[in-house]
DNA sequence: TAATAAAATAATATCGATAAATAGAAAATC
DNA sequence: GATTTTCTATTTATCGATATTATTTTATTA
């Protein structure tokens, strides 16, 4: 069989079966506590069991996915009240440290990073119900550069990367118990409140006014969390 | 080939690989920078390509080993004088939370195993340069587990795991440039300050002396750290 | 009938082989 | 002589098959 890539499909098999089922996994198309069948994945993605292994152990480090006891295979990561506030905490405690530091090096790059992240988030008046994958999707892609743009300058590699593994951890309960609910909230301008005064850099607002953001939507979380999770 | 499997040797042949491939990082077995060859290591482990790389997947996650681009493999992380500073301001930033709270949540179990480690550590009286290699394996042991068990009642799991890979992260630097050279202090009377200040609660104490003895071992690695790595 | 054991089934972990890509060496060109 | 190109050798990434382990089903016995 002449494997026909598609074009917008790129890299190994490996990153892009890696994409493939973080994505599924963070909107809950693989729903938490979800055993993860290899030889269903396989078919379903077309992959061998290598790279599939390799992708899956890769999100096991990332704490997406659970690796049972041996020669048990692999469950996706329960939710619970008490993993969404120890990923709100740290998620918390970290970016302040990364902020607060990309603020303080922050060059021209990097303000021009913010101020067009920030932009193409706001382009989205309000996000419609209706036709919701698309636009969904596109909000998510900004919201998530957005947030990795304000605090890219801080020259922590290692942070990064933590940040980015919290973000998705966080994420997931977002789009799995907040996607469809009306939130009484102006998220759009808590975003720019965050983004003017990291550009003005005013460090000490721009962090309160991050962890703010970071908690109200975890208390948001909470409350709709279903009570047996909680 | 009945493959005779040695008797203290368990698991998964991938978790016995990935042991095998971080202590030998840690160490310095295998040195910072050093390309990873993969049907070199295959033979070395007798193992097959699956395990490898999924292990070598993992250490990747870990950070201590870096994927290079597409199809031009991996290598171990270099080493470097920000590098090292970076995981020590977060070593210090996140053990200081997870101490502070497992001194909160410590219990009976807690406090006994705070105790015993110190009690095994404390017997290396000094650690004799002759026959090293036995001694300080079994030193290292302790120690980890003596760092582990601080922390291990602070009841946030992924905050563990990412104690657990900032310890390997800066070890790895210990191990590599402070092992074998004299070190002009009492290391034990710092383990046993803390662990002191841990027992009686006086979290503000514990890490504040946690934090100073992070960052003394980073300033004395950073002192012999070769030039060109500055 | 409940509990236990045996057999069948399904899933995982691992292997050895193949295909694809890169890096290095030799030849050709300017 | 330096630079580019082609060919070869090495290395990586992926596959499909096999062996091992867990789970479910069926049969057996108390």
């Amino acid at each position: 069989m002449a494997h026909t890539k598609t074009p917008t499909e790129s890299g190994t098999v490996f990153s892009t079966t890696l994409s493939r089922l973080r994505k599924e996994i963070l909107t809950g198309a693989i729903g938490p506590g979800e055993k993860l069948r290899l030889d269903q994945l396989r078919t379903t993605y077309d992959v061998s069991f290598s790279p599939l292994r390799e992708a899956i152990s890769r999100l096991v480090s990332e704490g997406l996915v659970l690796q049972a006891a041996d020669q048990r295979g692999f469950q996706v990561a329960p939710v619970s009240a008490d993993n969404l506030r120890e990923v709100t905490l740290l998620r918390k405690s970290l970016e302040v440290i990364a902020l607060q530091r990309s603020i303080q090096h922050g060059d021209d790059a990097w303000e021009t990073e913010v101020v067009s992240s920030m932009h193409h988030l706001s382009k989205f008046k309000s996000r419609n119900p209706a036709k919701m994958d698309d636009i969904d999707e596109a909000w998510e892609g900004w919201h998530r550069k957005f947030h990795t743009a304000l605090i890219g300058a801080c020259r922590l590699p290692v942070l990064l990367q933590f940040c980015d593994t919290l973000y998705d951890l966080s994420d997931r309960y977002r789009r799995n118990f907040l996607q469809f609910r009306h939130v009484p909230r102006d998220v759009q301008s808590e975003h720019s409140a965050i983004a003017e005064a990291a550009l003005n850099r005013n460090a000490e607002l721009a962090c309160r006014l991050m962890e703010e953001h970071i908690e109200l939507t975890a208390t948001m979380i909470l409350a709709v969390l279903p009570t047996e999770l909680r």
